[in-house]
DNA sequence: CGATCGTTTGAGTTTGATCAAATGTGGTGG
DNA sequence: CCACCACATTTGATCAAACTCAAACGATCG
């Protein structure tokens, strides 16, 4: 029987990662406030803005981006079903970026205070959020030197590599594909090329028969065909649970 | 009488955002291990390594990158003098990335034993050790939209404005300019351009009479101009020491 | 059934890359 | 001290990737 907690995903996506005790998952969930639902393109937190919990994505799709004066924008961070936003959000007086959501999303908070008493309890859920911070940072190199060095039949790739197996991560892909509701224009903005040319560039995967997409939905043809031209690794997505230091007594910034 | 301490350039820079007690300080400095000299282009830390130590640059210049199969290459961070790899680099079973030296350095290591010690003694060191990764991945973010969003004029001129503020925060800028021991080639794996074109943004800003760069340093000759071309709102550095909550119960992830 | 938003396509332009070669500079060893 | 070498900078010429502008086409939704 599957767990029917809001935010299970959340706890599976940790469980790539640290093998959780039971009274660890219930606390979890029972620190997660209700969800609430969010249309797309609402903000969840904008830039100038204080945290005051951590946002949970239940359902959905959600983005961090930043904008220029100019208008101009970058998306730097998708938020998938079962992502957080860091634990650490609250330190930082301000946020120096938006988080918004890209489809219809369902959204539960960690508040501050539960935060707090869940780390000084739960040493192995504090392991796990680092973890979970830890990757984050990884993508944001990958996505750096997507941006600065690959092309952008490549760029288009490796990030379909990755939303595809993030996804997979938490049983939202099948070998056919999976959701992907962004549209071009916020692919255009998340892979840096505007939008004629990602339109272009998913034309050729698409001729090329690597994968397709629909207004919501990415379709893998090729997996193995996208993985090599993307030049794909999956190993920074830590997501065999052995890319990082298990022993508990390692670290005293992972003891409460 | 300056702070004889090699690693005196940390403290400044921490010191940024929390005043530290003078037994903390000491605690650091005694922390520290001897200084080893590299030259330029030596790994300090290569990809697929595991850190044993968190690396304080006392003096020179080095910084994080990533190298695609075929050989291009990102530089994804610079690392300045009083700067150090973030705090958490041994929960990580492997580096996903190198860590060089751009021009000769001399590197102190904090062993993983002193950083536990440390943590577990003083909260105050803890928080300003978060406070470093939290900076380093704003700088991160900021990366990630001036390749993806500027041109390579603001681009330059960004990441100029930036190590210009950086180095001033620990006192190694003048009103007329700074170190930068960086050639132009690996300007452009820094800012993702090619060097022929590094070259000629390099050209222009001269031209207009914004910046020069001679070999090894950089002449700021309007850097009001600078700051308005590149759009550089130094706010994401977190310099001033108010961009966080300085309260010290605030958070259980802060206390070790 | 408009209206709005997203996708697709074409044509022309721009930015920045590539290739090639000349020029400058610093260091090293004879 | 000079000759030489390796490397870095600069410049020119050409090319290609990606952008912009513009318009048509297609969904989806009150």
């Amino acid at each position: 029987m599957p767990d029917p907690s809001l935010i299970r995903l959340l706890i599976r996506k940790l469980e790539n990662f640290a093998e959780l005790a039971e009274d660890e998952k219930r606390a979890l969930q029972e620190a997660a406030g209700p969800v609430r639902p969010y249309a797309a393109h609402e903000d969840l937190l904008r830039e100038g803005e204080q945290a005051n919990g951590v946002a949970v994505v239940v359902s959905g799709f959600a983005c961090r981006h930043k904008m220029l004066p100019d208008g101009r924008r970058q998306i730097i961070g998708y938020f998938l079903p079962g992502d957080m936003c860091d634990a650490r959000v609250f330190i930082l007086k301000k946020m120096d970026h938006t988080i918004s959501t890209l489809a219809p999303s369902s959204v539960s908070v960690l508040p501050r205070e539960a935060i707090i008493e869940l780390t000084s309890k739960y040493p192995r859920l504090t392991r796990a959020f680092w973890w979970n911070t830890l990757v984050e940072e990884a993508i944001g190199r990958q996505w750096l030197v997507s941006i600065g060095q690959r092309t952008a039949l490549e760029r288009v790739a490796h990030l379909f590599c990755e939303v595809y197996v993030r996804l997979q991560s938490v049983g939202l892909a099948t070998p056919e594909g999976c959701e992907l509701p962004v549209t071009q224009s916020e692919l255009a903005d998340t892979v840096a090329l505007s939008t004629v040319h990602v339109n272009r560039t998913l034309k050729e995967l698409r001729r090329v028969g690597l994968v397709s997409m629909s207004s919501k939905a990415l379709s893998i043809h090729d997996f193995a065909g996208l993985r090599a031209l993307a030049m794909f690794d999956p190993s920074y997505l830590h997501l065999e649970g052995d890319g990082l230091i298990r022993d508990r007594a390692s670290h005293a910034l992972l003891k409460p």
